[in-house]
DNA sequence: AGCACGCCGACT
DNA sequence: GTCGGCGTGCTC
């Protein structure tokens, strides 16, 4: 056969794929006949014809419009739609797929899920040069070795010249390590033996007495240079919750495991960690690789490091600061099979693995696995459908489990892993509500916490208090008659920024210089009113000058490298005073700390979002679990002005775990999910009118199909209903099983009449969302 | 998404 | 008379 057909999925938000024929005999890519040999078929997928096997995942460069495109191979069907006019060829980009069978299969099943166009996930899930039609071949860099002469010379011979002879021991250690098993090559880049701009002279010479050679190798991955740390010694529940995972990873018939789905619900500072790592190295002396999810600024340097430090094998990041290159080189390393270990966030669900063994995602509670514009996936729940497709089990960890993942595991969906006990034995810290309503608020605290905060700083230790308000006041007024400063291009008021002091919108980034007088009366008298962070630093500085205040949000961290800078200054002990916003929430411990203060605990509860509840439970018991480690008790305030709130009274005295049932119990009577499921679509446009015209057809349509199997609210305005100018409509469709939702709303994105968005009209859709506006 | 084509208002 | 606004439709 000299045109194969072939079906392709091109980037963008085209709903439909693109047939393109294939020159089997002219294509470069293919020179000779791969396509026929029977030796290119693959071991699991003996059904399938070799064309198949050989062409599904290989990208391809098509002609599309005036112009070409990236695309993937999908499919091969033996007949087109496409009037033979139209039909064009397309060229091979690549000799071996850009995306495995099993990936290209969780793409194609979220897309569905999601109602997301396939050829956006598909690219979505491909590095960036990837998508740009680059070249998938691991970048050459020059690598030496040791000659057969070079490997019996004494290294006595050279001791003399200092640079190389510590280019010969690192040979000849390199030699000397040499395993049957091990991954350890006996070449080592350039770039590791010559760092940062050192002269190439020693190899030139070394190369000239025939000792060494170069090659042309893959750029090296980063390495462990010493010896992997040992395991630390597990208690019975960290063991038991290890030997559950193991028992699914390992198996007699050595090549495939089995799916099994854990949730390891274990309180801050019960070594999850730990018990990730022994499971993870299960995997890997099998020869597999795990895969590790971590929420966006989860990934310190600290955990990296922990992770590096375990294993042999190398260890590689994927993560949003990384090069295109960088994130390229990691992703093949993980594709070719010569990482481990893959940690990243959210997207790196994504990356392909040659044999998966384990996937774990850290903090599956966290939002940040949410992608909250364009394609709206959620990691963590796509993370435990890969791991059914891959026949692996999937570890969930957190010690504020998701109500969705605490309600699979009361269901038996998940088996539940209990780590209750904290590893160094310190103790819970205690709880206290500040009754917030008839005391006098100085600089946002009340009597009792200022008192507290003093007492803490001079007995040397470290305070941390939570105000999730950026800026000096959230609202600037003119106090003779009452006008506020708000966003000309949002329905919200402008928040006061002191450092450079100006109006800015939160939520358009509009950004203006402060009036001199009202702009309605031309009064002088231009107040903040409220507080943020910037000026609880100010009035904290001035109430305890004693002792030197730190300001930690998105505008006091945004030079980079500040932020390391600032945890440095923390970690250094000095008794300090730790300010900022949900920022210091996550991922950090300070082992100092001893009293944390959660200013506006209220603000959360109320928002109306049915899940704030939630969001505040999490966050008092993630910081909690902050305070106090060691011999030092902690304590955690909660300033509220409902302090007989008797979810807030639950929370404190029973703890996460038994809040969370009952407020499952709740969400059971109110028909919220888990009990439920939802999707929104969300329009917006120049004006209310319009953004209510694209919806209101879409929801006459749901009414139609559903038959009564549907809630719906709306379209209404959404909360804030103007926003960056535009006018913002929601539809929040809500069902009691998710396949008569995802049908419905299948059956409306194929009406005909369905307008795509465009720059005018802008809608989109959210399975699952995480927020209600 | 891009990109062309095409049809109306307002400018040298 | 042209220039350019963006609505509409197509891309294998
Ligand atoms: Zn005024
Ligand atoms: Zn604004």
């Amino acid at each position: 056969m000299k045109h194969q057909l072939i079906r392709v999925l091109l980037p963008g938000p085209l709903r439909q794929h693109f047939d393109y024929l294939l020159d089997t005999q002219l294509d470069p890519v293919l020179n000779g006949d791969p396509l026929l040999s029977a030796s290119q078929a693959s071991i699991d997928d003996s059904a399938a014809t070799p064309h198949q096997v050989k062409l599904i995942g290989l990208r391809v460069l098509a002609p599309f419009g005036r112009g070409k495109r990236t695309g993937i191979i999908t499919a091969l069907p033996d007949s087109t739609d496409c009037p033979p006019e139209k039909l064009k060829f397309a060229q091979l980009i690549d000799s071996q797929p850009a995306m495995t069978d099993s990936l290209q299969r969780l793409c194609l099943w979220a897309a569905n899920y999601y109602h997301h166009p396939a050829g956006d996930v598909l690219f979505h899930a491909l590095p960036i040069l990837l998508r740009k039609g680059q070249p998938n071949q691991l970048p050459q860099t020059i690598h030496w070795q040791l000659t057969e002469r070079g490997k019996k010379v004494s290294l006595n011979v050279v001791k003399r010249a200092k640079k190389q002879l510590e280019v010969m021991q690192q040979l000849h250690n390199l030699m000397q390590q040499e395993q049957p098993d091990s991954p350890v090559s006996q070449t080592i880049d350039e770039q590791l033996l010559r760092p940062a701009g050192q002269s190439r002279q020693p190899l030139l010479a070394l190369e000239e007495k025939g000792w060494i050679e170069s090659i042309e190798r893959p750029a090296a991955l980063d390495l462990p240079e010493e010896a992997p740390s040992s395991a630390l010694t597990l208690s019975e529940e960290q063991q038991f919750a290890v030997d559950s995972i193991n028992a699914k990873t390992q198996s007699e018939d050595k090549d495939k495991g089995h799916f099994a789905a854990f949730l390891l619900e274990g309180v801050t500072g019960s070594g999850k960690t730990e018990v990730y790592l022994q499971a993870i190295e299960t995997v890997v002396a099998q020869g597999k690789q795990a895969l590790v999810l971590v929420p966006e600024i989860g990934l310190t340097p600290q955990t990296l490091q922990r992770f590096r430090a375990r294993f042999r094998q190398p260890v590689v990041v994927l993560h949003s600061g990384l090069t295109d290159t960088a994130r390229l080189r990691a992703w093949q390393a993980a594709s070719n099979g010569e990482a481990a270990v893959i940690i990243g966030t959210r997207s790196a669900i994504f990356t392909p693995m040659q044999s998966p063994g384990l996937i774990i995602v850290d903090e599956e509670h966290d939002n940040s696995y949410k992608q909250m514009e364009g394609f709206r996936y959620h990691a963590r729940d796509l993370a435990v459908v890969r791991a059914r497709m891959e026949k692996v089990p999937v570890v969930l960890g957190s010690a504020t489990p998701a109500l969705e993942s605490l309600h699979n595991a009361n269901t038996d969906r998940y088996q539940l892993l209990k780590l209750t006990h904290r590893a160094s034995d310190a103790k819970e810290p205690t709880k206290i509500l500040l009754d917030i309503r008839s005391c006098h608020l100085n600089a946002g605290l009340s009597p009792t916490m200022r008192d507290k905060i003093r007492r803490t700083l001079e007995s040397n230790q470290q305070v941390l208090l939570f105000l999730n308000r950026r800026g000096f006041s959230p609202v600037l007024m003119c106090h003779d008659c009452g006008w506020l400063a708000q966003c000309p291009s949002c329905d919200a008021k402008m928040a006061l920024h002191q450092n450079p002091h100006r109006l800015h919108c939160h939520h358009c980034d509009n950004q203006r210089r402060l009036p001199e007088t009202c702009p309605d009366c031309k009064s002088e008298n231009m107040v903040p009113v409220g507080l943020g962070t910037e000026r609880l630093e100010q009035e904290l500085a001035q109430t305890f000058d004693d002792w030197p205040v730190l300001r930690v949000d998105r505008d006091s961290t945004r030079k980079k490298g500040s932020l390391d800078k600032i945890l440095q200054q923390i970690n250094a002990g000095e008794p300090m005073i730790l300010l900022g916003t949900q920022m210091l929430a996550k991922g950090h411990h300070f082992p100092k700390v001893t009293l944390v203060g959660i200013l506006d605990v209220d603000g959360a509860f109320f928002s109306g979002d049915f899940r704030a509840g939630e969001k505040l439970a999490q966050l008092v018991t993630q910081v909690a679990g902050r305070a106090g480690r060691g011999e030092l008790a902690g304590e955690v305030c909660l300033q509220s002005r409902q302090p007989e709130h008797p979810q807030l009274q639950g929370l404190l005295k029973q703890g996460y775990n038994s809040w969370a049932q009952q407020e499952l119990e709740l969400r059971e009577q109110a028909l919220l999910p888990p009990f439920s499921h939802m999707a929104m679509l969300r329009a917006e446009a120049i004006n209310a009118d319009s953004a209510k015209k694209i919806l209101q057809p879409m929801a006459d349509c749901l009414k139609q199909i559903s038959s009564g199997s549907l809630m719906q609210m709306g379209p209404l305005a959404a909360p804030m209903e103007k926003r960056a100018n535009r006018y913002r409509q929601q539809l929040l469709i809500q069902a009691d099983d998710r396949r008569s939702l995802h049908q419905a709303m299948a059956i409306l994105l194929n009406q005909p009449w369905l307008q795509p968005a465009n720059s005018r009209y802008r809608w989109s859709i959210d399975i699952d969302p995480q927020d209600l506006y």
